[in-house]
DNA sequence: GATGTGTGGCTAGCATGTTAGAATGCAAGC
DNA sequence: GCTTGCATTCTAACATGCTAGCCACACATC
């Protein structure tokens, strides 16, 4: 915990917040106050403030006067998810497309280069990590600050869902062409090719959790 | 406060927001925790809860161990409150064009002729308020509830500022044509003619503003 | 066996005491 | 006049005690 800052109460929230993210709460599972207090070090004021956090972004179920849950995987959610995600990221492409500087393209392509080198050395968690801010990037080119926030509560769900994906074969390079796709699109300062690959691109990850979901249903909400 | 529901943070949280868009609260004014636990009669815990959560809106901006503000109004945060409005409602829109129920134009035709009788009243506060349940509408038709927490939490920016427009003449009937529009362009489920109508009718608020920020630029915060 | 009831253990929510750090004003030094 | 250092006085952040409501399980009743 001690390598994220800011306020005791932000580094729980970031902490206990990388945990759900990873599973190592399973989903379902009861989150003890006293337990993270203890393991943390720390009382309870910031926990709960952490945990307040948390089921804002509906990452936890609070039972008032009764518990805490870590929620469990909804594919409702995920797709909501991957809804406000698209929304928002379409609409910034859209805007960023018409306004990118060479120095942004720039930016892109060397997280593109990046990316590659990940993949020819099969560094998976590596190539994610590249992924993530290259969106973070795209977002981050339209100015708006609070885009990204937003955008990273929504994205929660669905990177606890995709740890349970199995790495399909291939679909590594499929997403690093993706990406040069999207680049490519915004090089060209064509708005329209921009949107549609970046909506292929969201497109996809749905796609694939969907079909998890009918394959593992166990860890999934049971939706009505 | 005892109108709202829910535990006591929560109805804090709810009575200091709408006292902060309401323009109670001044902006760049000292929001003092200890006269707002006096004045509502509650303890620290559930108003520093609703301060956390006011903080996360953007309400008000947290100096640690020094002081909590109303947040001034900032034309920079306007313009990202309208970018991501723009984006959620265009993408339900496209959305709800595609699956709308014929009960479900029923109840915007309803509130439509609501709008009607406010206008011809020339009830201001009634006919935004019925204004606003119309987009509330809206996003509800596309199942996701998270849709609609957020655009609520990126509104609270806006419907901050539009208290300091008068009301210019004509507007009123202007905004409920342009209602009628979209009402119109969904019930021929014409997703493109709705996402255009509903395109111009969200942009005018922000052309509104615009001329506003530079004839007061008082109460804006002084954006770079 | 099914159903109602109560009881003990647990929890979140709330109240309140404590601490550390930021702004402010004033005075001393340049 | 202008900066610098310090003390005062705020504040948010944190720790911790308390309260009331939920839940599960046992036990009694039908």
């Amino acid at each position: 915990m001690e390598r994220f800052e800011g306020t005791l109460a932000n580094r729980v929230y970031l902490s206990l917040r990388e945990a759900i993210v990873g599973l190592r709460y399973a989903p379902g599972e009861v989150l003890r106050k006293a337990e993270v207090c203890e393991a943390l070090g720390v009382s309870r004021s910031p926990v709960s403030d952490a945990i307040t956090r948390l089921a804002a972004d509906g990452l936890v179920d609070v039972h008032p006067q009764a518990g805490t849950y870590v929620s469990r995987i909804s594919m409702a959610e995920i797709r909501e998810g991957a809804f406000i995600r698209e929304a928002l990221e379409l609409a910034a492409i859209e805007h960023v497309a018409r306004c990118v500087t060479d120095e942004q393209i720039g930016l892109l392509k060397r997280n593109l280069r990046i990316q590659r080198v990940m993949l020819d050395d099969g560094d998976q968690a590596g190539f994610y990590e590249h992924d993530a801010q290259m969106h973070e990037l795209l977002l981050s080119f339209t100015g708006y600050r609070r885009l990204g926030r937003i955008s990273e509560s929504v994205r929660a769900q669905l990177d606890r869902a995709r740890q349970l994906l199995l790495p399909a074969p291939g679909r590594l390079s499929e997403t690093y062409r993706e990406h040069e796709a999207i680049v490519g699109a915004l090089e060209a300062r064509d708005a329209q090719r921009a949107r549609q690959a970046l909506r292929h691109h969201l497109g996809q990850l749905v796609t694939m959790l969907t079909t998890l979901a009918t394959r593992e249903p166990a860890l999934f909400h049971s939706d009505p």
